[in-house]
DNA sequence: ACCCAGGGTCGTC
DNA sequence: GACGACCCTGGG
């Protein structure tokens, strides 16, 4: 495959730091120049912010722009979100200015089930770790730019992993999670068509629920960071902490219920919950 | 050396 | 519904 490249300008919803920072994706890592590397489907890109012009570069199956215009949602007018979400409290008007080039990508909904099942109860830089050595072992190879990139490995190819063989690539308990989600794939129990075309939020998510290694939280990241579910609120423990010290102001922020902090996503931020914890989650977590 | 926490889920009570 | 266990790693 030939080299790419498609300048986008003038866009202000755009920041590559935001984007790739704040914890809906585990594959994009930060070069020497600001720039970022990464790897989604069999595409591999360098995405560069030089003043007002967005910089896309490297090697896609098809055309980069229209590649680009899908993974990085570029249709969606975040400016008009910003703006609603603003008025909703100072809070978010803050959050949203710490975050302002936030966007949620578009990403491969078996990537997301997997990346996301191992994040249970970890941390970032060694959720990183899991997926490229994952990637690594059970993924295709892609040279670029004097380099070697990694896919990730579709459902038949990580198949072929024993929960030993995941055990030993560092997942912890996870191992069998993945191994046995995996499984269902394959004899076919559930299925990606099925879960892409399913309309109904609730519907959906019992799915999801069914998957070993997905509870709530789980089930709920897959929904926004891959099928575009913006109505739905993940709690974790940061996003938890954060609804506690700006609205709840308990005194042990773990004594408040999930369910109290749902309806109260709900109510103040509606079908945009998901855009509002993207911007708190980052603004708290960095900040 | 020790302790703690990290984008939680699961089994058990 | 609550509670503890769970792999592993980096940071205090």
């Amino acid at each position: 495959m030939k080299e790419q490249t498609y300048i986008l300008e003038n866009c202000n919803s755009f920041e590559p730091v935001h984007i790739f920072e704040c914890g809906q994706c585990f594959r994009w890592n930060k070069e020497e120049n600001g720039s970022y590397s990464g790897v989604f489907k069999n595409n591999v890109l360098n995405v560069k912010k030089e003043d007002n012009k967005i910089i896309f570069k490297g090697i896609c199956e098809g055309d980069i722009e229209e590649v680009c215009r899908d993974y990085f949602d570029l249709d969606r007018d975040y400016e008009e979100i910003k703006l609603k979400l603003s008025k909703i409290d100072n809070y978010l008007k803050e959050s949203i200015k710490y975050g302002s080039g936030i966007r949620i990508l578009n990403q491969d909904l078996w990537e997301t089930i997997i990346s996301f099942i191992i994040s249970a109860n970890n941390n970032i830089p060694r959720i990183k770790g899991i997926i490229d050595r994952i990637s690594k072992k059970y993924g295709n190879k892609i040279e670029y730019s004097g380099r070697e990139y990694y896919t990730f490995p579709d459902m038949e190819s990580l198949g072929k992993a024993s929960v030993e063989d995941l055990r030993a690539l560092g997942l912890g308990f996870r191992d069998k999670r993945i191994y046995e989600t995996t499984k269902m794939f394959l004899e076919k129990k559930i299925t990606l068509e099925e879960l892409e075309s399913e309309i109904d939020t609730e519907a959906l998510k019992e799915k999801l629920l069914t998957l070993s290694g997905v509870g709530e939280k789980v089930a709920d990241c897959i929904m926004l960071f891959s099928l575009k579910k913006f109505n739905v609120f993940p709690i974790d423990v940061w996003v938890r902490r954060v609804m506690n010290d700006l609205y709840i102001k308990e005194e042990d922020e773990n004594k408040v219920s999930k369910k109290l902090i749902q309806n109260l996503a709900k109510e103040k931020y509606k079908d945009l919950a998901g855009l509002a914890q993207q911007y708190l989650f980052y603004w708290k977590r960095e900040a």
